[in-house]
DNA sequence: CGGATATACATGCATTTGCATCTATCGCCG
DNA sequence: CGGCGATAGATGCAAATGCATGTATATCCG
């Protein structure tokens, strides 16, 4: 793309770190911006689809949050919301006072899966011309990495 | 990581976005909690490091709009913010009466730099303990390449 | 040229967000 | 056991966000 001198640990972090991010908000724009999303916020179809994912079903409010780039409260909030339009269900937790399990409802994992599938094809769409599989398949690899080395404090 | 099947086109492409845009909101939630954005939001900063890179140190509103995950009304007001802060300079576009160009203002370009710093020391200090160079390079590539293709409708 | 359509940015308004704080429960340690 | 700091989640409130729309300018096309 550009020539690229050879750079210092520093330089190259920033820019890789920028490439990721803007990358990131490249294919985010476009997804948003499809007609997948005009009943549900991209935001919200995550929590949605998170729940989706969760084998046993119910999800622990703070583990959903680590999942979502959204504070505590407004994440509060907005199941709050999900929950009054009836696609999430709320349940304080067994083993801990404190805490509240979610659970999709029937109608929140039809609409994960409606939404789902459309999702899905964009983001086909988006990557497929874009990347090769095997390049795909680094990507992949090297954001988990990425991904895992961070999380782990 | 996990062992992998074979997958089909559509799943490689599915995990990978995920992947990306995780790795993304892990890396991204560090940054944010950093003591480097007390003083300024992480999405206001990346205004000023976007007007700091332009060469003629001029940009229009709508260009600026392009790297920012903000809609045109929210990016318009966080302008006019930035400007009542003096961090920004306004200026009708001399070619084009709709437009508006921005530019850095001194402080402007001082907490740039000064907020520059310590972000950049944050994300090697992240990338660097996480992917090899040689890693980060492919990393970069990749999601250039996945950003070029993307932008070019 | 002139009217129609598109683009750039601003603004009113309802919704969403985050910060600070509150309440309740948990876990630890004397 | 009992007190105390830590953690989970909720809530008041000010600020930020996005949608719809408004205004002005630009561009296209007959």
């Amino acid at each position: 793309m550009a020539d690229r001198p050879a750079e210092s640990p520093v330089r190259l972090a920033a820019e890789t770190w920028e490439s990721l991010f803007r990358a990131q908000v490249a294919v985010m724009r476009r997804l948003q911006s499809g007609p997948a999303f005009k009943s549900i916020a991209l935001n919200e179809y995550d929590v949605l689809f998170t729940l989706s994912r969760c084998p046993s079903g119910w999800l622990r409010l703070n583990e959903l949050n680590d999942h979502i780039l959204l504070s505590q409260s407004s994440l509060s909030r907005m199941v709050e919301r999900l929950e009054k339009r009836g696609l999430v269900e709320r349940m304080p937790a067994p083993d801990d006072g404190r805490g509240v399990l979610l659970k999709l409802t029937e109608a929140g994992s039809e609409l994960q899966k409606q939404i789902g599938r459309i999702h899905v094809r964009d983001i086909e769409a988006l990557m497929t011309p874009s990347l090769t599989a095997a390049e795909q398949r680094e990507l992949l690899r090297l954001t988990e990495k990425l991904r895992g080395a961070v999380a782990r404090h």
